[in-house]
DNA sequence: GTCAAAATTTAGGTAAGACTAAATTATTTT
DNA sequence: AAAATAATTTAGTCTTACCTAAATTTTGAC
């Protein structure tokens, strides 16, 4: 019942691609997986005939997780999410630098690892990104973020997550807007929906672009 | 360049079972690789014919490393033993639970985490069993440890390396004999060869089938 | 509704690395 | 020195997961 890294990678993909309700397109598995499209196909025809099927999966109309191929796809996101929030707790790398290596990681380590270093971080709920991790029952907790862009006048709040486009993230880092930051919104421009929000003593204006890609805890 | 798992750990077990000066034969292979002879000459075969050779390989005469090879193997075995220690140091891992886990992480690290891990735990030269890791310029360091067996009344050492066994170990567990203590020899008997040393408060007498597998740094 | 472009699938191959069964070579025993 | 036993190698398969090229299906522009 052990799956191969390559299963891993495939289901934990259609995941997080039919994520928004629509089904993994062979292309664009082809595209995260760094595969060609054909490989795809055979793959997905394989996972969808295993018993149990770990996947949905109708010509042309793209993959979805059985609930079994769920089950696995969260234990592999579990995996890599904890390893990132470790590598940085306690190697000291940076928010940039966890991916390639929980990337490989993810696929080897014992569940005996997996809950040492959950106890080791006090059990966390999100990675340093900001991503929820999936429970140790292999459920994935409710978001009960909102988006910063959805603020107006006033309001503060605490910045859970942001999107994961290293171009972003550079920006982002550079302002100091990153998870765990306590922020106030104090302009909201109707014209162009720009936010003007406070960290600390600095202040910035933001656009649209930029605020719905980022995700915060608001204060009641 | 980079080797698959498989031929790492091929490369890992030639150099220890090729340590004593003898190549490692085939069936030796097959036993700790835990695969067939027939797959064993097949791959040592394989990795005799790679550019740059690996393996030095005559039929019927067993596999040595060439200095490619060697270089291969003592990565590997840098990472498996940093890893260990590593392992034990930040997760609470015992001595018995870390191979496996190792075992596994050695072949997906990346040349970083191996620098991160290094400089954490202060680059250390032996991991918990006691066992030399290779230098980050993949020497093997020179083993100035002396066995048990050869000290004699009056001398003191310190515990360095114990054989890996898994029932000797579980035994010199129970004594508290464990690399790191402190231990003095207070009798030798000519006969059998047994030594009286004293830990602590506490006295044990050890014969020459446990003395020869303890290996201690003497205090002049 | 037709037709070209884009996406997807099929068919046929390759490379690793394992296995089994049979053949060969080496080592012991007599 | 021959026979028996043990170790090793060869030959032929299998599985996994990729690839390319060609065929097919779906979609979007007119
Ligand atoms: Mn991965
Ligand atoms: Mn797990
Ligand atoms: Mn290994
Ligand atoms: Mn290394």
């Amino acid at each position: 019942m052990k799956k191969s890294t390559s299963t891993q990678d495939y289901l934990k993909h259609i995941y997080e691609l039919s994520e928004g309700g629509e089904p993994a397109s062979t292309n664009d598995l082809a595209r995260v997986l760094k595969v060609k499209p054909a490989s795809v196909t055979g793959m997905v025809q394989k996972l969808a005939n295993e018993k149990p099927a770990l996947v949905e999966y109708q010509k042309h109309q793209g993959a979805t997780l059985t609930p079994v191929g769920k089950k696995a796809a969260l234990e592999v996101l579990r995996h890599h999410r904890l390893l990132e929030t470790w590598l940085v707790q306690t190697l000291g790398y940076s928010w940039a630098e966890v991916h390639e290596e929980a990337e490989k990681l993810e696929h080897v380590i014992s569940e005996d690892f997996e809950r040492r270093i959950a106890a080791a971080l006090g059990n966390p709920t999100r990675d340093p990104h900001g991503e929820l991790i999936p429970t140790p029952d292999l459920k994935m907790p409710q978001d009960d973020s909102a988006s910063l862009s959805s603020l107006r006048s006033g309001q503060s709040a605490t910045i859970l997550r942001v999107n994961e486009d290293p171009n972003l993230l550079r920006h982002l880092d550079e302002l100091g807007l990153i998870p765990g930051i306590r922020l106030m919104v104090t302009g909201y421009s109707p014209l162009d929906n720009n936010l003007t929000i406070k960290v600390e003593k600095k202040s910035f204006v933001l656009g649209l672009n930029i605020t719905t890609k980022i995700f915060v805890e608001v204060e009641k």
